[in-house]
Parts: C-alpha cells; sequence; structure tokens
DNA sequence: TTATTAATCCGAAACGTTTCGGATCGCTTT
DNA sequence: AAAGCGATCCGAAACGTTTCGGATTAATAA
C-alpha cells in the first residue's frame, strides 16, 4: 500500500505539501501539484479512509437501520430504496452499511451506533409524527437526512414528495369527472406521509361540498395487494352506498382492488375509478395495468440522490435552514378513470 | 468520547494495561481486569474503530456487492440475504457495507473496494464455475466467503447447500412414483447449483434407465414465475409428448407452473406432478399452494449464518481447509406429487 | 546464596493522515 | 533601506489504538 510518505520520499517534497496538494489547498504551486497528482496516479496511492478518520472525525461512513419486520412496507421497495442509496453514497465516496434490527430495539440499536461514533450520518425513512429516532440523533448531534415530514421541530435536513398537493390532483380529478363517493386506502394512519394526504382528502372533499364519510377511509400497517383487496370489498359488501371512486396509497393496493372488483363483477372503469400514487416499482408497472392506471408519479428511485445530497451537505457543515427538499409529483391520467354516470 | 487514556489517568494504570486488560491479554492480574473493566463501562468506553484500524489493519466492515439489475435472482430474494448478512455480522461487531454497481462494472467496484483497502472481507454470492471476483479476491489476497461452489481450486471457504442431493431425492422419489417423463425447470445454465442440479438430474435419469431429452430441461437467466409459465406451457404445447412431472429451481417457477397447468386445464397432482426446491421465502410458501407444494427446503436465512461464519473465521486467520460447510435439504412430500397413471 | 522463572506492568514507537504555526523568498510599498 | 505582503513550503504534534521489548518484583530452583 502507498502512503503520503511514498509519494512525499519519491518526490522530496513534504509529507504536508503532498497531502494540501492532494486536498486543493491553495497554498501549493500549481507546478508542484501537478508533479504530485501524477504520482500518485503512478503510485496508484488510495488515502486510508481509517488515518484520515483518527484525525478528522469523518469516517467516510453513513447508515441506515431497517425494523427485521420491514416495517409499512415490503421487501422490494426496501430494497429499491437501499439499492438507490448505495449507489448515490458511492458517488460520494461514502460507504453504505445497512443495519437490520429487531424492531423493538431500533432504538438501542441507533444508541449504539451512536456511542461507537462510527458513522458520518444516518437516513431515516418513514418519519413518524414524533419520531424518537430523529430525536436521538438529533439530541447527539450525528447528522441525519429525513424522508418524510416529522413534526417535531428538529434541526435536520428533510426530504419528501408533496403528498398533500398529490392528494389534492387526484381528488380534484375525481371530483370534476363526477364522483362523490370517493375512498381512500392507504397506508399507517400515524405517519406523516398518510397524515398529510389525509388532510387533503378531507379538505378536497370539503371543497367539493361533500360530507366526510368515515367508512371510506382505510388504513392498514402494510401497503399491499392484500390490503386494497380486503377494503374494497368490505366496502362495497357493507350494506350501504358503495364507493364509485377507490384513491390508493400504492399501486401495490391498486392491483388488489383491481382483483376485488373482478371477483365482485364490477368494471373498472365504468362502474368503479381508480386512481394510485406510483412509486414506480418495476415490478408494478401502472401502464401495464389492464385498464392503465391513473396514478400520481414519484420514482422511488428519484429520492435517493437528493435524500444522500442533503445528508453530505449537511455532514459537510452547511445551515439546516437551507436543506429542505420537496418533489412534487407527476399526474398522468389513464384509462381506469372516468366521469361517474349514476346507475339508470 | 471516552478513551484509553481516560481510562488509564482515572486508575493511575498505563494506557498499555488498560488495552491489555480489555482486549483479554493473560499478562494482567485478574484483580486489576475488574478495575478497568469496572472502570470501562462507568466511563461508557468505546473504542475508536479508526485508531484500532490503524494499527491492526481490521475495519470492522464487511460487504457485499451486487449488481444493478439483480442478476439471478428478484429484489426480494437479494433482501432476504442482505437482511440476514446484516444481523449475523452484528453479532460480531462487524458493519455490514452494501455495494450496489453497475452490472458491467462489478470487477472494477471489487477492484476499487480492495485498493482501498477499507474492507476485511467479502461475501459472494451465486458463484460461477470460473468467477473472476473470487480470483480477484483471492489474488490480492483479500478474505472472502463463496456461496455456491466454484469449480477453480481456490483458497476460499465456501458454504453451500447439497444440490447434488437435493436434485437427486427429487427425482428419486418421482421415479419411485412411476414418472417418466420428468422436466426440469431451473435457472443460468452456468451457476454452479444449475451445473450439480443437471448433474445429478441426468445421474437419476440414468438409473432409471431413462433417456435424456433436451426439450425436458429449460434455463432461464431469471428463476420467476414467469419463467415456470412460459416453459411448461412450451412444453406441453411442443407437439410431443408432456411431461408428467416437473420439477423447479424455486417456488416461485413452481407458482408460475401451478398457473400455466391452471390455464391449460391439468390438474395437480392427477394429470402432472410438481416438485420444486424451497428457499423458504416468506412470500411463496410451499404450504400455502393448492395443493400444497412437494419440495426440498433449505431456508435462505439458514445460510446467513454459516456464511458469515466462515468469513469471520477466514479473517481471524484460520486454515482455509477447515472451512467448508455443506448443508443438506430437507425432503418434504407434500400433495403436489402422485404417482403416475398413464392415461386410460 | 545466586540464578531462573513467572506474573505483572509499562514506555515508546508505530499506524497514515491532517493541521497549526511558522519559515523562507522574492516583490512591492513606504 | 526597512517593512509588509503573497506565494509556497514544511516540521512537529495530534488523533486513539496496539504491540515490541523490556523492567520490576517475588517466588522458585539450583
Amino acid at each position: 500500500m502507498t502512503t503520503l510518505k511514498d509519494i512525499s520520499r519519491k518526490l522530496s517534497i513534504s509529507v504536508t505539501t503532498v497531502s494540501r496538494a492532494l486536498n486543493g489547498y491553495s497554498d501549493v504551486n500549481e507546478e508542484t501539484r501537478k508533479r504530485i497528482h501524477q504520482a500518485a496516479v503512478e503510485l496508484n496511492y488510495r488515502p486510508n479512509q481509517f488515518a484520515r478518520k483518527l484525525v478528522t472525525g469523518r469516517s467516510g461512513l453513513a447508515a441506515m437501520v431497517l425494523p427485521d419486520d420491514f416495517g409499512i412496507t415490503t421487501r422490494e421497495i426496501w430494497f429499491e430504496i437501499l439499492a438507490g442509496l448505495s449507489v448515490e453514497f458511492a458517488k460520494h465516496d461514502i460507504d453504505f452499511v445497512l443495519k437490520v434490527s429487531p424492531t423493538d430495539q431500533i432504538i438501542n440499536t441507533y444508541q449504539r451506533l451512536i456511542e461507537r461514533n462510527a458513522m458520518d450520518g444516518f437516513v431515516v425513512i418513514a418519519a413518524l409524527p414524533k419520531d424518537e429516532r430523529v430525536s436521538l440523533l438529533a439530541r447527539n448531534d450525528v447528522p441525519l437526512v429525513l424522508h418524510g415530514r416529522s413534526e417535531q421541530v428538529v434541526e435536520c435536513p428533510v426530504f419528501d414528495i408533496n403528498n398533500y398537493e398529490l392528494m389534492l390532483q387526484s381528488m380534484q380529478h375525481l371530483l370534476e369527472i363526477g364522483h362523490k363517493r370517493i375512498a381512500f386506502i392507504g397506508g399507517p394512519a400515524n405517519h406523516g406521509f398518510m397524515i398529510d394526504r389525509t388532510r387533503a382528502y378531507r379538505s378536497a372533499l370539503a371543497s367539493g361540498g361533500i360530507p366526510f364519510n368515515p367508512d371510506y377511509i382505510a388504513c392498514g400497517e402494510r401497503m399491499t395487494e392484500e390490503l386494497g383487496m380486503v377494503n374494497s370489498i368490505r366496502m362495497c359488501r357493507s350494506g350501504g352506498e358503495e364507493p364509485t371512486a377507490f384513491v390508493c396509497a400504492n399501486t401495490m393496493i391498486a392491483k388488489g382492488i383491481y382483483s376485488a372488483m373482478q371477483v365482485l363483477g364490477r368494471n373498472i372503469p365504468e362502474d368503479v375509478s381508480v386512481v394510485a400514487h406510483d412509486d414506480a416499482l418495476p415490478e408494478y408497472r401502472a401502464v401495464d395495468f389492464r385498464p392503465a392506471l391513473t396514478v400520481t408519479r414519484a420514482p422511488l428511485r428519484d429520492s435517493s440522490r437528493p435524500l444522500v445530497d442533503l445528508l453530505v451537505r449537511r455532514i459537510r457543515g452547511e445551515a439546516v435552514e437551507s436543506l429542505t427538499e420537496i418533489q412534487e409529483a407527476e399526474f398522468i391520467v389513464r384509462a381506469s378513470t372516468s366521469s361517474f354516470k349514476s346507475i339508470a
């Protein structure tokens, strides 16, 4: 392994200067900087991360800790997130470490990681309104980036999609084409994104002059096909008036509704319209639904880069105030929604 | 952050002795060791990984690099593997880093990681007969553990399930209950596990006195439902004699065959028998198939521990010869296989 | 008695980097 | 001529560990 000292010796230049040249300091002559760079590639020099960490305090490591029951979503989605983060961190020369922890020990796991002081930062997914993970990290002054907005006023960068706005768009579309009995099937009620969407749902109803019907809203811990299936069937069979449209928190739920409607002999979009939010997972392509699914679209893959960027900037010491990014979803009308005609 | 020096000062004992006490060396008095340990917990001491790495050369980091097209299998399965590795490594106080790399740059990614010299070891999944990753790592003397047997004679620990044996069991079962036209639908032909299973397949046929029919074997890059579906349909529609039994490389393929048989109007197990190898993924539970699926079972989750153990022992310097572990699969007969009666 | 040994302990160097506080030199300003 | 300045360089200390090579003491063997 070649070290700074090797380059220093070869060029008869001090270790200090070599270090400063390689790190882009301004107090080294352009000429010598060139020589040093060249020697560095010739000798195939790679800085020793650990020596560096020892003095700078930076480790070049960022982590994410996952509950071993996979929380709100599926393995596929977690993997999609992990993969995205890994490649984005790599661009900043940061290694991404994955910690899977028993669900009831998540906080302990964070605690240990903080104490070991080996991570430059954390990415925290699926913010809860009062998120213990966030407050723990913030309290210990370790950088984190949060996906999803947390209610607590906390000093940390945040990335989110505009959940309020995208729900509003879906609802306005359905209202415009005449629907009045609109159901919403979503995820865990306590998560930030569900709070925002539910707020938008109710506000859209209100602005359409439609009373809120608690039977038309369903929340589940896990946003799967099954959730869409059982809840849509339940709503249609409850004896009251059936919904004429469904808004789904993701495309898997929509898939479940499609199956349910087939079983019940309802046609999409003639009998019921379906809109979903689309994370753009390759396995559930909204365009491949039959009929093709109307969606608000915000690819999960697109969130990795802003997440990583925000965290890196936070680690570099940028002011937290400037580190918020809210992404708008795209609204795409396809064949699964059509204007509601009351049954003749 | 509390350091060795802090403990040393508090107890008026040299840093050397504190270090040796904490690391369990024998040349420190039991009495003082106790005092040191107590002081360590009182001061909440955590060794600085980076200082340690600097002198020992160990980093407490292990990595796995994944192709971004997810290679032979699905996101769910990769995630299952990752999760298992993460928790097992944690037991050895090793952080697990995940690298996702463009498929055509895998070797470059390894190269860079090796040069940076920041990983204690690697786990390499899905061995090819001549595996460039393995030879690269071995050549550079970096510890790795291999999942699946590689043909090349290489100095590295290996974990695998006994693919030859499990295939033999499936085949013998089918032969015993009278099947003669047995198809095999599997994964990429060049992978170690497929080579072993194909060998067993042919050897079982031979010992049953049945000629090998190339139309009855299908290999696909990706072992999905689709693969099972299209190949079983193709085999049944090819005009020749239809297979009376299918052996599948995993339960997803079996799922595809179930769907195909339904479409074709064949009944399982009356018309065709199906056996699969079962990695025990929660999403595809063989007992939940209708009819329940006969399998050779070797839970993927169970492979994490041996993999990690082998790698850790290799890192600690154990002789490679002792570091091989082959796990036998369990054979479980369920309702998807029944004796073949030729059509009356 | 003296030499040996075992049990404990410790000083100092080393790992590879960054960074603080100058040092040197030639030029420009007073 | 003296002072100031900018550009360029460097020595030495520091980060927190581990480890090599002894040192010290007391017990044991010769």
